[in-house]
DNA sequence: TATTGTTATACTCTATAACTATA
DNA sequence: TATAGTTATAGAGTATAACAATA
């Protein structure tokens, strides 16, 4: 087995699955950021800004720049909040509904090729073993 | 056991991982990437650049700034190579075979406590998997 | 003609600081 | 005083194009 350093082989996993999720999101127009952004608002829908950054871990300016290029391409749309007026209520358009149903199953079909060279056990153990490595309790 | 995506869970996964290698390497001045081309360029040397940077599966361009950094830090030395005037030969000095022996080991230590959620049989099982999720025969 | 190293340049991703409007 | 959104800005990290020296 490789004793290759862990930064180098999560570097190169990763690397490997935007080469294949990245093609299968491209027909909608989107990148596997945007569908997590996506599939934040509409499982909290109505959520102001900060809340889905927090969700993602990612920061709020850079949740504005995502919120904009996501209602430009007409996927999604700012609201006044009903209880707060300094927040946006983000919901899905109509159309971004679409995109997230369309784009979640392209992703899928993509995880499901990347994980191929391994067994149903090593996918099991793989997942459960990021699920712990991703979560910070340093 | 958690459904996020495993785009998700690698960034994360990957971002835990930075903030424990980092600080580790911090002391001896240099970051994770260029203790792997000083572990290169000692397990191959003499090489050139471009050997290296295919090695890292790194730009050529990149690594002329990281050598370029490695050897304002004294750590490598850039010598005319004796077979092909082109090319550089790259070498670790005294110093940077020092570092490298150094920060090896502080990786190794670091690694080790970021795996430390893991049992031994799940630690096996990721290495493997990430093994050849990170190797493209796509 | 092709390759190695180099420089200049640009692009993506992300973070920090400061502003505004609201609370 | 604090929070939500925004803007401007800057810093990594990386990639592309073009060039000089050499093969």
């Amino acid at each position: 087995m490789s004793r290759r350093r862990l930064g180098y082989l999560f570097k190169h996993a990763q690397l490997r699955l935007t080469r294949l999720t990245g093609p299968a999101l491209e027909p909608l127009g989107i990148d596997g950021r945007e569908l997590a952004v996506l599939t934040v608002l509409d499982a909290r829908s109505p959520v102001s800004q900060q809340q889905a950054a927090q969700e993602l871990r990612i920061d709020r300016t850079t949740m504005v720049a995502m919120v904009d290029a996501l209602e430009r391409k007409g996927l999604v749309a700012r609201r006044p909040h009903p209880d707060d007026r300094r927040k946006n209520a983000v919901e899905l358009t109509e159309r971004g509904r679409d995109v997230l149903t369309r784009g979640a199953a392209a992703v899928e079909e993509a995880e499901r090729a990347y994980l191929e060279p391994l067994t149903e056990d090593e996918r099991r153990v793989l997942r459960a073993a990021l699920d712990r490595l991703a979560t910070d309790e340093d």
